[in-house]
DNA sequence: TTGAAAGCGGTACCAT
DNA sequence: ATGGTACCGCTTTCAA
């Protein structure tokens, strides 16, 4: 056990008198000293301390640490080793404080903006633009209806003029912005969310696995159906790739883990709820044994009031996505078995809050992609 | 739509020029202005502007606005009046930093810490003591193993002598904690968790509904077993209320909206594996068609254990709780179907952060019973 | 290359 | 009852 140089003021159980004792490097843990049956936050070192410390100016140790220049080499090395032996963690409140002069400005572009599922995504933008705003940030978030490939790069011409320090963006699957992006990333951290684009250099994408989540959702279904039965796959526009892999991950588990089940050919209604109603009550005309539908894509609306009508919402299995207020009413109704989440709420604070991180601190996440929970919900736990 | 008196630099979609345009109250939602396309935390007043606006210092604006007394109340009214019509919100960073001289302190006491279970709750506990010990706050946490009132009392008042403005606790199930609870809550707020205290004072509750988690495995197990099957429910010790409701909830919706399930007479085993392992190998020596166990308690890894000796792992259905490493490792060879989730992490942060947000802005939680989400998993979103 | 000093937004203490 | 001021920890600018 080595002794951290520093001492602490520590409130033993033993004696139940404050006292100063020793406190060993082995039971510090991200500066949470863990103790026997006591655990707490380390009294907090200061620039001024170190610049005692080094027998220089606070300047000269702000220089030094964030690398700034204008420092004898010597002398910084110094700096850092000091700074490096007591565990120099700057202050945030301070560092806040002081960048509210000239405060971190991060842009956030959103896609889609008007469907129901990225309104839920847009009260986790609004969270971090409300948290980030107190912490000495400043969010700057855009929203498009719809996809548009030139409306977004123009957006991100627009914040880039603006100065933001970092750009989170859910990106429109188009050549054009992967080029776009590639040259941004070249100057900014750029973090992707909700759906990914590789190889433009992106620090890290933040959304769902919707591969694992399509065999999740086999999974259950298998579970609904007692392993045997018809299954009906609705996915939306060929062109998604998030819906298309959900749809791909659902058969494929259903194929070679329960061959009990049958798949129908894969259906697309384009995200449209009146092509989605028509395909469900076609289907069924063919089909009057089906047990089971998984819609991957919007949609959901049209199949359960399909199946409202036609009478078959408690013989029909439904799995979908999503949780809306519409999605969740039909939970509680019965007309759908299982609603999968995907965390909408973390898609949209994790991004800005990363490059906040980033840029605060210089402290990158810990993977490149950060997948969200995988939801499960049923009319029992909404 | 009311103008706001003041105005603020803002961004234009349509002309792409920062201009000074007039934002409508109608449109600003908790600090975050919502335009077309556009949204942004808005321009923050300072206690400064404030006073300049009053024709008064900062100290007196300062006085007022934290009713601190020594301020004419006239001149404290106009204070008033104007900080709300500014819609003045302290700034966060420049308040944690003014309270680094003598910081919030927030106790955390939790009893039963070396459970599995209770080493999440930890988890979550150490996050906030890192991230609230940025924030100008200092979190002492103390921990209990096992079940000790003597000991917990003790503890509170260890608490109580170093000064802390807030409690977060874990209650014992004891009259004697009940009591000095009630005089507790006089004094400063308290947070129960994991396992509430009614009528003792408290400002609110963080953890599970506990029937509600019962009446979910309930609506799971019906699904695994198609309607119909013999199950067994295996409790641990009468005492413990969450695990007596969890069981309680569970076989009230099995009754009343499963009639096709019968269930075996309830077991209790005492939180001990041995027993619960006993348990199992007994009930299918009389009954070789048993088809689903339900386990409200510890005791898991026994019922794993005996499933796979008597190979009946994959004719038996298991549901159990907390996701543990043990339980993981079972969900993912199969011998557990469900694993049922009551974020642990929220358990843990949530209590100090609420005691913070009331120390720090004065601001209490929207609702007294804050439960945390009943998360589902299986081998597939784990 | 280095130091000194002026903030950032609050709080607290001391004069008046 | 009120104003002035030092200070919390860090950044930035300006002199030296």
């Amino acid at each position: 056990m080595r002794r951290l140089t520093a001492s602490f003021w520590f409130r033993t159980l033993a004696n139940s008198v404050i006292s100063v004792i020793i406190v060993y490097k082995n039971c510090v843990c991200r500066g949470v000293c863990h103790g026997t049956g006591v655990r707490m936050k380390l009294m907090a070192v200061t620039l001024a301390k170190i610049a005692e410390l080094a027998g220089v100016s606070r300047g000269t140790v702000d220089r030094a640490l964030n690398n700034r220049g204008r420092v004898d080499p010597q002398v910084a090395e110094r700096i850092k080793k000091i700074a490096k032996e007591h565990d120099y963690q700057p202050n945030r409140a301070g560092k806040a404080l002081a960048l509210a002069k000239n405060p971190i400005k991060i842009g956030v572009i959103l896609q889609s903006a008007s469907t129901a599922f990225m309104r839920l995504v847009l009260e986790g933008i609004d969270y971090a633009c409300e948290s980030l705003g107190e912490h000495g940030a400043q969010v700057l978030v855009r929203t498009i209806d719809g996809i548009d490939a030139e409306q977004e790069l123009r957006l991100i011409d627009e914040l880039l003029e603006l100065g933001i320090g970092g750009l989170a963006i859910a990106p429109v699957n188009d050549p054009q912005i992967h080029d776009k992006l590639t040259r941004v990333t070249a100057r900014i951290p750029v973090v992707t969310f909700n759906s990914d684009m590789p190889g433009c250099g992106r620090m890290c994408f933040v959304g769902q696995d919707t591969t694992a989540s399509g065999r999740c959702c086999a999974g259950l279904m298998n579970m609904l159906l007692g392993g045997k039965g018809k299954v009906l796959v609705i996915t939306g526009h060929p062109s998604n790739l998030s819906h298309m892999c959900r749809s791909e991950g659902f058969m494929e588990e259903i194929r070679t883990a329960f061959p009990g089940i049958e798949l129908l050919p894969l259906e697309k209604c384009y995200d449209r709820d009146e092509i989605a109603h028509e395909i469900v009550c076609d289907t069924l005309r063919s089909h009057t044994d089906l047990s089971g539908i998984f819609v991957s894509a919007n949609g959901q609306v049209g199949v359960c009031r399909a199946l409202g009508e036609l009478g078959m919402d408690d013989r029909v299995r439904v799995i979908c996505y999503d949780i809306t207020p519409q999605n969740v009413e039909n939970v509680k109704n019965g007309a759908i078995d299982f609603l999968i989440g995907q965390d909408s709420f973390a898609q949209g604070t994790r991004p800005a809050q990363i490059l906040y991180d980033y840029l605060f601190t210089g402290a990158k996440p810990k993977k490149e992609l950060l997948l969200t929970a995988i939801e499960i919900k049923t009319r029992y736990n909404l």
